[in-house]
DNA sequence: CGCTATATTGAAGGCTATCAAGTCAGGTGG
DNA sequence: CCACCTGACTTGATAGCCTTCAATATAGCG
């Protein structure tokens, strides 16, 4: 364990948010295409991630960050009874292990849902490079606010007591992280199992499919196992009762 | 807005983590009383909140960090439906507006739950003086660790699906900080409202009624109002089905 | 081609939300 | 000081939703 969070006076810190709240809990912890060249440096291994294998297991030694290059990962936390919380899933861009930033062990476990590039950022090279390169830190910024704002959004999605609604919400989510990586936000492809879906949304997985099945036999969704396209958006948001939409591309930045 | 989260090299910051996951997740995000002192440069205003005073509210400009003196605070979110989603309570010793810390707006809002004495921390103060005083790098370090834990403790109560087993975590969670406090973990006071409790856990305000006369009738509890026994502490913790004690003294540190 | 894991669908029961009534405590004004 | 009022809490009845258990279907894979 070699560094850690400290506060620095980055004035040129003002950055992109000009709505508040909810209108900018835009899930992913992600970077750019661009700031990725960046931080080429700072790379530790690349491989090839197997569908259930762990990039890093809970309890385990806090070492690195990792990216999403392809494919993607879920973050879990288990407990001695042996349940298993679902806290997230993570698509190219976004980034995994910000909760073991602070920390000498992992939280919990991020493991790939399917073949997956992963990059390590090795947390002793981070340091240096952040130091010769303070345009960084900005982005190291925003990976920890934009983490921040995905377990808000996680814990509102919660807080919904309709299945419907919880299902709706993350749908919503969902499009619009595919959106942003210039994916079909209305043809989704998920890449979790109806249980870990479950899991993350606090219900059984036989619930899950079932709101599936109602939403396609409202012609809202199109569901054939993992693909899933959104047939009316427009009712989809309907379902989720705020006054999100589920593009947010122009409200700011 | 005038800082931002860096990394640095801090290699004394192994701190005390000796357990990991969630027999760790002690949950407030709290400093030490020593740790106040030292602080003591930092402090902007000090001022008594009382009952429903807003500390700041969601989408004002984020200036500030906010130490609970006395009293308590809820931390909460709105959507523009009028829905509110209650994130935490915070007792003496407490920070609030942490989310707040790479943004340049607070996430949500903070309200006092009874008349509070509240320490702010202003950003542009807090810079300057981690420069001088690196020690503090730590404190801001575990602040920002702790508040994750809290959000995580939340998520996992969230996620389970029987109401008892949600209040039966928070009331271990709760009595876990009290005893922090060195005040009787079994002699509960609480200062939020059943509505605001109801929200934090997920549930109606008169499903947390009926558990709370359950858990009486059942001889685990006694409850009088916000006064709140814990008679079977042993049995309390069978309800939350994970094998986490109640208090986690000598776990750690 | 079967095997296994995953997903869907069905039926039943339990649990929680909702609506409603009643209780209680605190605060205000008479 | 008391009556009233208001908000918070408790308790009851009902309906609806979700979980559970179970069976079936489907897909992936050797």
């Amino acid at each position: 364990m070699d560094f850690g969070i400290i506060i620095a006076d980055v004035d040129s810190l003002r950055h992109s948010y000009t709505s508040f709240a909810l209108s900018q809990v835009r899930l992913p912890t992600s970077i750019g295409a661009t700031d990725l060249d960046q931080l080429d440096p700072l790379i530790g291994d690349k491989r090839l991630y197997e569908h259930r294998e762990a990039v890093f297991h809970q309890g385990d030694p806090s070492r690195a960050l990792y990216i999403v290059r392809s494919g993607s990962l879920k973050t879990s936390v288990a407990d001695p009874a042996g349940g298993e919380q679902v806290l997230g899933f993570h698509l190219p861009g976004e980034i995994v292990g910000i909760g073991g930033l602070g920390k000498d062990f992992y939280l919990g476990t991020a493991e790939a849902l399917e073949s997956s590039n992963i990059w390590a950022i090795p947390h002793a090279r981070l340091q240096p490079i952040l130091e010769k390169f303070p345009i960084l830190h900005q982005q190291l910024q925003q990976m920890v606010s934009r983490w921040a704002d995905t377990n808000l959004e996680h814990l509102i999605i919660m807080g919904k007591t309709l299945a419907q609604v919880r299902l709706a919400m993350f749908l919503r989510s969902f499009a619009s992280r595919c959106d942003r990586l210039s994916r079909d936000p209305l043809n989704l492809t998920l890449p979790m199992s109806r249980r870990d879906l479950a899991s993350y949304l606090g219900l059984t997985l036989e619930t899950v499919s079932r709101e599936f099945s109602r939403m396609q036999a409202k012609d809202i969704l199109a569901v054939r196992g993992k693909e899933v396209r959104i047939l009316r958006a427009d009712r989809l948001v309907d379902l989720c009762g705020d006054g999100q939409p589920l593009l947010h591309r122009g409200t700011s930045e």
